[in-house]
DNA sequence: CTAAGATTGGATCGTCAAATCCACTTCTGG
DNA sequence: CCAGAAGTGGATTTGACGATCCAATCTTAG
């Protein structure tokens, strides 16, 4: 007996795929501020408004539907993210960026973190298809943010051997660890000062003029 | 009523004390592999060759373990670190702390992040006293790193004028985002380039000879 | 030595969550 | 328009977990 999670077929009427949008929205969220292991079924049947049956009708289990939520939720910070990283042109683009990302972590005082990151910490050590999942996320944010180092190694702003790669990866850990930071210590001193040093550093590594 | 968890009296036999003691070491062992609602009193009692009343009889309530395994936790980490930082005085010795960290997470593939940190993202959203406590260890390991970092200045190796607050904040954050996306990615790649990056920084802070 | 208090064992209770079932309604392709 | 598939509602089953109770045993101060 095979113990991989069967995959449901996706709706195949307009009102299916609503309800099932609207399951999954809920969970993101509910999952986001309770994790997944504190987001339970009769409380998710309440926030979408569906009865307890849709949720198994379209989802196998609970790790399917957890499966769902990180795609959702990769795909939110992505669309969220890349815009701001494909100008990446100069070492202002660059701290706007930062700017961005501190301010979104004030709006809610450090309050849950990042979705992606709080979900990999619940879920990478116990759930292999999540962990999975969870790893290409993060590998397309790190590529979201080298490809905008890359443009400013392109228009010359930052030196041609600069390790794109490298930076990134230093970049996305301040994030998290910042972003861990200040959720326990309510302030995003932490975030600041990661992101400021690998910045600073980038800074460094920019072409004399 | 309160919603103020009742403190319980220290044991006053040595029995007791054990107990009490073999109870958080291994309620911190299975909260550490499979977090803290991950950990039922029953597999608690199994592991711990206690029987349930045992574990009322020493905490209030599962909170009230749960602070005592973070207060463990953070006695233990700051116990494998201080010696490590105590004796920071050049830039060889910050990275052979690094390897010490790089080396930890790789022995077990990434697998189990940082125990405070994994904690930290669990509950500070939803268990204020946990929370406290948290912030409290992460200051406390900060400062433990801002003391290495202070020596540096002290010898010359560093600059009078370096930032130290910051830097530490900056490593923190740098191994609590490394460890997370180590956890994910099954690979220590994103601790290293946030730990070299940053190190790298304060390398070129280092006094010119 | 001996009571008072500390500690221990394990049955038990109430609650709640994951998952299933089945009857009913709504869609949609031909 | 009308079968048959898709979608829906809600009761229900099953099992686990946190927490409590109480009787029995050990420890120690006097």
């Amino acid at each position: 007996m095979s113990t991989q999670t069967a995959r449901k077929d996706a709706p195949s009427t307009s009102k299916g795929r609503a309800t099932r949008d609207r399951i999954v929205a809920a969970a993101a969220d509910l999952m986001y501020r309770h994790g997944a292991a504190g987001t339970s079924t009769p409380a998710l049947r309440d926030a979408a408004g569906v009865s307890s049956s849709q949720i198994y009708h379209y989802f196998a289990d609970k790790d399917d539907l957890t499966r769902a939520v990180i795609a959702f939720q990769t795909q939110a910070i992505l669309a969220n993210q890349t815009p701001l990283l494909a100008k990446l042109d100069s070492l202002n683009a660059l701290n706007a960026w930062r700017d961005v990302v501190i301010d979104a972590a004030r709006e809610h005082g450090g309050t849950g973190g990042c979705p992606l990151g709080s979900l990999s910490s619940e879920l990478s050590d116990h759930n292999p298809q999540a962990r999975t999942a969870l790893a290409a996320s993060f590998t397309a944010w790190a590529a979201a943010i080298r490809e905008g180092l890359l443009g400013m190694v392109g228009n010359g702003t930052l030196r041609p051997e600069t390790d794109t790669d490298r930076l990134a990866l230093a970049l996305l850990a301040a994030v998290q660890g910042g972003l861990l930071l200040a959720q326990a210590q309510h302030t995003t001193g932490a975030l600041e000062a990661a992101l400021d040093t690998v910045i600073a550093h980038i800074h460094d590594q920019a072409t004399p003029r």
